[in-house]
DNA sequence: CTGAACTGTCACGAAGTTGTCATATTACTT
DNA sequence: AAGTAATATGACAACTTCGTGACAGTTCAG
């Protein structure tokens, strides 16, 4: 779960600061824009996660922007949360029918923004796979999260859920430690290359209380093989 | 089946009476409301079977009310038919957009009035039907809003019932918070996430003292699953 | 109006998880 | 066989996540 980055189009730099302030309270990365065109270029690089944009803007209106947005195919899944003021019925059809996914009126309090920030966002998030992986007496649901070997069921951490989950679906092949680290906890952490040794003794303890030794192997100066013999 | 209940939105007394009258001739129950709010009301406390809406509402429009009502869990089965002036062909699409089932445009005939209310309610009908969920010892009947466990009947609270319900539906799989929320609360509620713990733990007190145990179980860092083992 | 039922939020402690280190063990080289 | 580099392991403190009881705001029937 990367932190997301969130764009603020709004031209009132009084607001857009309160903006930023709560959203990156909320631990999401904030960007900023004054107006439609310096919205338009920022998208354009930093490919945000969501915008959070007012209706009301100088010269190009937020209308504008989102049909733009809306016809280019790299930004048309990019979803868009618009500011109106209260009670603009009108604004508020248009803007849902220009593309936008929700709309939050001013005045508004930091919780119900958050909330509304964090609906949108998980309406998008990417199904999770519902496929069972099997192999070798073991079978892995990510679904059900659960796994079994020989029908028995296993208890397993997250992270360790997660690596055993990448070595049954990139089986044979060595992984580096540098390589793991960014396959299962992602490439934006910090942590130490021999945290993974840990990790893999702590599988590898699990597996073993279940009869199933050598899967994880060692690979001496490479890093890590998950391999059935 | 019990005679079905209607709420007609309509802002138009003369009108509302039109149409109250039709529905009554054929046998249905008709509420009447004459704006969003009033609607709104009527709908939490009566449950409808279905919404007569007519598009042009003062205040808060019929789509703001439309969308409002499939954000809500209680309500977003709930079908809706909408009125809209002849030719409005822009209300029309935003309407089935928002979520209503059908569309009538003024003037119409009583006689295609009431085919279309037909037509709505049996399509719906199945859905209505509401078998009853049975598993694991424990039978839920969305029709009569009962539960019971080996016979013993069950006394749950509105939201554990949803809950419960939902889970007795989704077996095994494993849900977050945040898509419980979006399940059982509905989409547009800002609801804390911790809050799902809470009636989790409701319900699994209720669930315990009818010698039921283990049934929702805890996902560490993933979120519940409702199972049998 | 009053009391009961229900809901959402919070604070706190309990329980589980994680990253890191020190030390032991192993594998390889010479 | 000894020396050295790489890996395994056990311990542990910091950190997250979860369970739970309390509580205040609402709704609603009587």
């Amino acid at each position: 779960m990367t932190t997301a980055t969130i764009l603020l189009v709004e031209d009132e730099p009084a607001i857009q600061e309160l903006l930023a302030f709560n959203v990156e309270q909320c631990g999401f990365r904030a960007l900023k824009a004054l107006d439609a065109e310096a919205a338009q270029l920022q998208i354009k690089q930093a490919l945000p996660d969501l915008i959070l944009l007012d209706w009301m803007l100088p010269g190009s209106s937020g209308i504008e922007l989102a049909r733009r947005l809306r016809a280019d195919a790299r930004t048309k899944d990019i979803p868009i949360i618009m500011l109106t003021a209260r009670g603009d019925e009108r604004d508020k059809i248009l803007g849902l029918e220009a593309g936008a996914d929700d709309y939050i009126t001013k005045p508004f309090s930091p919780r119900e923004l958050m909330a509304r920030i964090r609906a949108v966002l998980r309406r998008r998030a990417p199904q999770m796979s519902e496929e069972i992986v099997s192999i070798g007496g073991i079978e892995l649901s990510p679904a059900t999260h659960r796994v079994s070997a020989n029908g028995e069921n296993i208890e397993l951490g997250p992270t360790e859920f997660r690596l055993l989950h990448f070595f049954m679906t990139h089986v044979e092949r060595v992984y580096s430690r540098a390589q793991l680290l960014d396959q299962v906890w992602g490439d934006h952490v910090f942590v130490e290359e021999r945290t993974v040794d840990v990790h893999i003794r702590r599988l590898r303890q699990v597996l073993e209380l279940s009869g199933l030794e050598r899967l994880v192997q060692t690979v001496r100066g490479s890093g890590y093989r998950f391999s059935l013999q």
